[in-house]
RNA sequence: GGCCCGUUCGUCUAUCGGUUAGGACCUCAGGUUUUCAUCCUGGAAAGAGGGGUUCGAUUCCCCUACGGGCUACCA
């Protein structure tokens, strides 16, 4: 019988999570579903002097709001708690000397003064300096000194870290999930730091620590962290544990130039590179986020899915249930994908079609209050009259907030025309034809959009005219510009005496 | 600099040795909408370069180039 799966998402908190971040939770929490797995969350809070106290409630908040909840984290189904790093703080040490103990570790007393110099005198020199096997007993370390020398210091209460003693001429062959094969030389790796002078673990130690005792399965996690992939497949061996299987996805770029994306890039290129707002305390810094911005939560989880990922199908819209079922990590590209904006509204514009019309005008309603608020006239925003709004307009939005700029003279008579339009629609005779108009709509009981359209054209059929000598002015009358929906739509929503209203008007405006 | 990972239209990607290299975004052209947008139809657009292996390589291997990541008592 083979293990339950379980994975987890083990984020620092140090800020917001960036969409990146929330790309590994929402792989985590695919893998972990489409196995009848468990998600877990667990903070890495292993450094004291990058920690940012709210960022913690923002990544609940963030991961709630994207509908990709944890199955056990903090607060939550504490099997193996706790889950914030820093709660397990006495836990890591024992381990730590348990690898000394087993000739796998040992103590290290270099300054970071010294550890400088070192590293200054080598690139002067145009190399490197690599803390391992080439040089560990000529540095200031338990290698080097002699038993009774290493007892006194540590009696002594002496500054140490703990290092990693890594094997020497060993070609390591791992396997990644998404990757294959990977092969490291150990000689070219340095003696990492696993547990520091603070008394903390370094993220090395305690994620390995943690994965084991809290039953990871899989470990799911960015790009960055594949060059460290060989310590750690060490330090299971150390530990003689089990390693679980790893899978490194790939990063996400920046929309244009260099690099990975960043927060900067949001803030230069104009969208959102977090799930929520964010308010740094530090500068009063407002990020902005993807819900602030109008984005359906949905929309942004399948723009990110498919940033790395693709089901080798042409279907592009899955819902959360269906991402589940279409998931596999061997599905899972191995180079990074660039953000593209066009792409991510495209998705929530998909959305928002989809939407069921009640959903939307329950959205628009508050929208259109506050906006209605002061206004005298012409006004009309009860619910059946919201949801005939919404039907008419919402194929040309993107956005719920489109909704206004692409409906307000439906909801206030335009009291300034278009001079572009104007110019081109209202000429000379087109007052005395408006004023026809205005004539044959008062005989008009039946103001259907069918009805309407029916006898206005036959009317302006039996003038020998140009439909566009009326419906040109007909139109900017209604709207105040050329633009909107179908134009028997607009006379049929708002009604006989505000259609005449507006004609009257402009043809005394204009 | 060292190490690791990667490389198909501008972008996200499909292809698991034999395809007119497919789709989506973007873009362009037509059509519908007597407005604008939507929508529909169509077009343009790709295997980084060089060597192998093979009857045959986008696909497998090597080299180069380019891109990315890591190289902290950060994660």
């Amino acid at each position: 019988m083979t293990k339950p799966v379980r994975v987890r998402f083990a984020p620092s908190p140090t800020g917001p999570l960036h969409i990146g971040g929330v790309r590994t939770a929402l792989f985590n929490y695919l893998f972990a579903k489409k196995h009848n797995g468990t998600f877990v969350l667990r903070i890495e809070d292993t450094d004291q002097n990058r920690y940012v106290a709210n960022s913690e409630k923002y990544i609940i908040d963030a991961l709630k709001w994207c509908n990709i909840p944890f199955d056990e984290g903090p607060n939550k189904n504490e099997k193996f708690g706790p889950y914030r790093q820093s709660e397990r703080k006495k836990l890591y040490k024992k381990y730590a000397d348990f690898l000394i103990e087993n000739n796998k570790a040992y103590y290290a007393f270099d300054t970071a003064e010294e550890l400088n110099f070192h590293r200054k005198d080598h690139e002067a020199k145009k190399k490197t300096f690599i803390y391992n096997w080439h040089n560990r007993e000529k540095l200031n370390n338990s290698l080097a000194l002699s038993n009774e020398e290493v007892k006194k210091r540590l009696k002594n209460g002496d500054k140490y870290v703990i290092r990693f003693k890594t094997p020497i001429n060993e070609i390591l062959v791992m396997q990644d999930v998404i990757r294959g094969e990977v092969k490291i030389d150990t000689n070219l790796l340095d003696d990492k730091i696993l547990f520091k002078s603070d008394g903390m673990p370094t993220y090395h130690l305690a994620n390995i620590v943690d994965d084991h005792l809290m039953e990871i399965t899989h470990v799911i996690r960015g790009e960055e962290w594949l060059p460290s992939m060989a310590l750690h497949v060490l330090l299971y061996r150390s530990f003689d544990w089990e390693a679980p299987k790893f899978a490194h996805l790939p990063l996400i770029l920046k929309p244009t130039g260099k690099g990975k994306l960043s927060k900067r890039d949001g803030d230069k290129l104009g969208f959102p590179v977090f799930p929520l707002a964010y308010l740094d305390e530090k500068t009063n810094e407002i990020s902005r986020g993807y819900r602030e911005d109008g984005y359906f939560a949905e929309a942004m989880v399948n723009m990110l899915a498919f940033l790395g990922w693709n089901p080798g199908t042409e279907q592009e819209i899955f819902s959360l249930e269906q991402l589940i079922q279409a998931f596999s990590l061997e599905k899972v590209n191995k180079a990074g994908a660039r953000f593209d904006l066009d792409k991510t509204k495209w998705f929530q514009q998909q959305y928002l079609q989809q939407k069921p019309i009640d959903e939307l005008v329950t959205l628009f309603k508050p929208i259109v209050t506050k906006k209605l608020e002061n206004h005298v006239g012409f006004s009309n925003f009860n619910t059946e009259y919201l949801k005939k709004v919404v039907t008419l307009i919402k194929e040309r939005a993107i956005f719920v907030a489109d909704f206004w700029e692409l409906s307000n003279f439906l909801f206030i008579s335009p009291t300034e025309f278009d001079a572009k339009a104007t110019k081109k629609a209202w000429k000379d005779g087109t007052a005395v034809l408006m004023a026809e108009l205005i004539a044959v709509l008062t005989k008009i009981d039946d103001f259907s959009t069918e009805n309407l359209e029916t006898i206005v054209k036959e009317w302006i059929t039996s003038k020998e005219i140009g439909f566009g000598k009326v419906m040109q002015p007909l139109r900017l009358s209604l709207v105040g510009a050329m633009k909107g929906p179908h134009i028997f739509d607009i006379i049929s929503l708002i009604g006989k005496e505000e259609t005449i209203g507006r004609i009257t008007y402009a043809i005394k405006k204009l």
